[in-house]
DNA sequence: GACTGTGAATACCTTCACAGCA
DNA sequence: TGCTGTGAAGGTATTCACAGTC
């Protein structure tokens, strides 16, 4: 369903905008990769942006600033993207202001809440609206982003609302499975499941230290 | 680095504790993969499970109590584990909340800050202490994972700082890539990556349906 | 000399197909 | 019959090796 080299063109996105910010006009596929702490070789690089067209020069490297508008182009970052909260507790205030001061193409448009002191309250001049409202207000704020902040019990039904007021991409925080059948792309961040892989890595490297010893 | 199977085992074993809780006791691979939306198939749920040993009962399906366990035990749920957060602001705090009421073997048992109104101020009985302790308090404390929860700029340091005092397990919710040369794991969790993954996918249906028309 | 671009080789993961059991 | 467990097949992503270019 999602291509593997989008994370990594991602990666490659924010890096060389940092390069640029620090005043780099030209970069290797070797000076990416470090800068990604080689977490990416740099035969892969390579082999990603010429995908995107040639755009390197054999014996120089990489021209950044075509490069940054090539992957921005290929990665929607060229559209404004309105996005709906849903869920305004800590999770929901730290994604607001984390998406906003990130990147600037992503604008909060609409936030979403059940509880009744936070509805009627404003962020950044937009009133958090009661989560029956959705439909309507989703479609008139032309929101096309859904985040999900709510616990995993709300979260299933928040997902049906975003859905028909025909949002078509959704960041799940939430950790449950969400099932919906329109054509909507999910993509779940798992807390939980995050640390697990830290725990599982953990414990096979002590179980590995022990087998040594 | 990273079997991709660990982030499935986990699912399962999420999808898997809410069955318990509902009271089921057995399961086959097919209702475990209804469960998860059919996001995983059936023989894969299989070919996993199987390597944990033979756990199911051909004809039957899986008894729920042992896989939970055996899963528990892959995934390193069986210890407790001692949690230390960086950044202290909406995201550390959510974190914080979400860390622990949704698994119990996470402790949060330290947290840190930069800012002076923050620093002294305590959460849940643990007080919020100057980044520039946490090598002491880290070790007192016992932490074996880091949750990084500042801006991009302060990430770097504070993953330093984690290391040098014992920490082999990262989870950055920073937007950038840390140079680390200890035996440390990081995850990264990149709000705005996965954000891009969306509006790649966005874009690329429009285009598919663009060209359709 | 240095670095890109890419066909070929490899490694990896997933799916298929079916044997084995209750 | 129903479902697990697994060798074999298939597909996909990554790495290698080197030709091509500045």
């Amino acid at each position: 369903m999602i291509d593997p080299a989008i994370p990594r063109l991602y990666a490659y996105h924010r890096a060389l905008r940092e390069s640029q910010a620090a005043g780099k006009t030209t970069i290797t596929s070797h000076g990416l990769a470090a800068l990604l702490g080689h977490t990416i070789t740099s035969t892969q690089i390579r082999k990603d942006l010429s995908t995107l067209g040639a755009l390197g020069r054999r014996g120089q490297g990489y021209a950044i600033n075509p490069l940054v508008e090539q992957l921005a182009w290929v990665l929607g970052l060229e559209h404004d993207w309105r996005v709906a909260i849903v869920g305004f507790g800590y999770l929901g205030h730290a994604l607001a202001t984390f998406i906003t001061s990130r990147e600037s193409r992503f604008k909060i448009a609409a936030i979403f809440d059940r509880a009744a002191d936070v509805i009627g309250t404003a962020w950044q001049g937009i009133v958090v609206s009661d989560i029956t409202e959705m439909e309507r207000i989703v479609q008139d704020a032309g929101c096309n982003i859904g985040v999900i902040a709510v616990p995993a019990a709300a979260a299933q039904a928040g997902a049906q609302r975003l859905a028909s007021a025909g949002v078509r991409a959704i960041l799940n925080f939430a950790p449950t499975t969400l099932h919906l059948r329109a054509p909507v792309i999910v993509r779940n961040i798992d807390l939980a499941g995050e640390m697990s892989i830290l725990t599982h890595w953990l414990t096979a490297v002590d179980a590995a230290d022990e087998a040594q010893a």
